[in-house]
DNA sequence: ACCTTTATTATTGTATACAATACTTGAAAA
DNA sequence: TTTTCAAGTATTGTATACAATAATAAAGGT
């Protein structure tokens, strides 16, 4: 028993810098370290039970996602986004989720349209669920399948990069219940298409579904 | 005199791990650090005339641009890069550029027209000059203009990060005096559709200078 | 009362010291 | 000869110490 804990430990060992990054992602993605909020390292060694090197480093790291940004001699503070920033990011992320689909069409493989299928049941059971977290999660997960049939690692990961910028906005239009039924058939529509390999039909698709959330996402941060 | 330099360094202020992290990607990126390479923290340090503190950060900067690779407990090493990466990359370059010349077409400014005439005379008396890097320079300040002129400083970086990443086999084929009349009629194609505003034919350009670019280096790697 | 100047403090930037781990080398035994 | 074990070494991971700078507060002069 302590050796099996001991080997799941050394399986779970990360760098206390790792763990740093991720808390301090996960407080910024939350809002719970709202923007433009300064981040002083000493604070943070403390109140998370490190040192400041592990802290920096975290910070060097968040810095280069855009999560924070540096003022020289000044520190860090978590990043500000501008309705600009928004608009940049889902333009992007709009071309980059159509190259996905795309791909998909001509990439996956039997056993991800099984996931697919299933996620799209998932997502619908979750949507009767009614909890805002399981619907997040399920929809994340459809996405996700679709993402990684792209069989494209750089792709993957710049999509969620994009899609970690703007995951408090997506959180709200996913969790109102007025979006439940076009989401589901969005995604019907897309999942076949995917899985018939018509790859014109699936961008379009997906196209429509990324800009029906941009739509919501924008007019969500002209309030 | 004093007072004037005490300025400038003030100007020029920068903290190490940006200078070593400047030095570092520099030397990536020109193949001075080979891939594969182990990057030691103190033997680094000892050459840089630093401590191991702006080097460390540098090194998690540079990770998550995704230069150098870290094996736990072990260090770091310059990314091996595999053909699979490279394809990858140009896969999302060719989505990503399209979409910036799709939107430069909308947004150029009428300054951003003249710089953009004169980025492509430039770099025609580049090829005339045959100097390589001045040829490469020219080329990317041709394509810098056009980035710039999609207003879209996400998809700037996100494009100038992978532009990165194939920088060396991109240099190969710009020197390729064979390639200096298909690239010259490809960037007058591109600029005259920029700034009539036609976006159909001005993506269809981009591609099409994408395409080949990226046949050059597919053929390149499989050396 | 207000501005200026100076002292103090808080915070980042950098270097070093210590701890833990992985690699290497060499010796001893099979 | 090969294998295994152990000591030593090299290297990363983490913590702390020191230096430089910027923000703040207090005191003094006008």
């Amino acid at each position: 028993m302590g050796e099996l804990k001991l080997q799941m430990n050394m399986d779970e060992y990360l760098p206390l810098r790792d763990v740093v990054f991720n808390t301090l992602r996960q407080g910024i993605l939350t809002g719970e370290l709202e923007p433009g909020e300064r981040l002083m390292e000493i604070h943070l060694a403390d109140r998370l039970g490190v040192s400041r090197t592990p802290i920096r480093e975290a910070i060097r790291m968040l810095e280069l996602e855009g999560l924070v940004t540096m003022i020289p001699r000044k520190g860090a503070e978590v990043s500000r986004i501008s309705r600009q920033d928004i608009r940049d990011v889902l333009e992007v992320r709009l071309a980059l989720d159509s190259l996905a689909t795309k791909l998909a069409c001509k990439r996956i493989t039997d056993d991800q349209k099984e996931e697919l299928k299933r996620a799209a049941e998932e997502f619908v059971e979750a949507t009767v669920s009614g909890d805002a977290t399981v619907i997040a999660q399920a929809d994340v997960k459809f996405h996700d399948v679709i993402l990684a049939a792209s069989h494209n690692k750089r792709l993957i990961q710049m999509v969620n990069n994009l899609a970690e910028r703007i995951y408090r906005y997506r959180l709200e239009y996913i969790k109102d219940r007025a979006n439940h039924a076009r989401l589901i058939e969005e995604h019907a529509k897309i999942m076949n298409c995917v899985i018939k390999g018509d790859e014109g039909s699936a961008c379009i698709a997906a196209e429509i579904h990324i800009v029906n959330q941009e739509n919501n996402m924008l007019s969500q941060i002209e309030e």
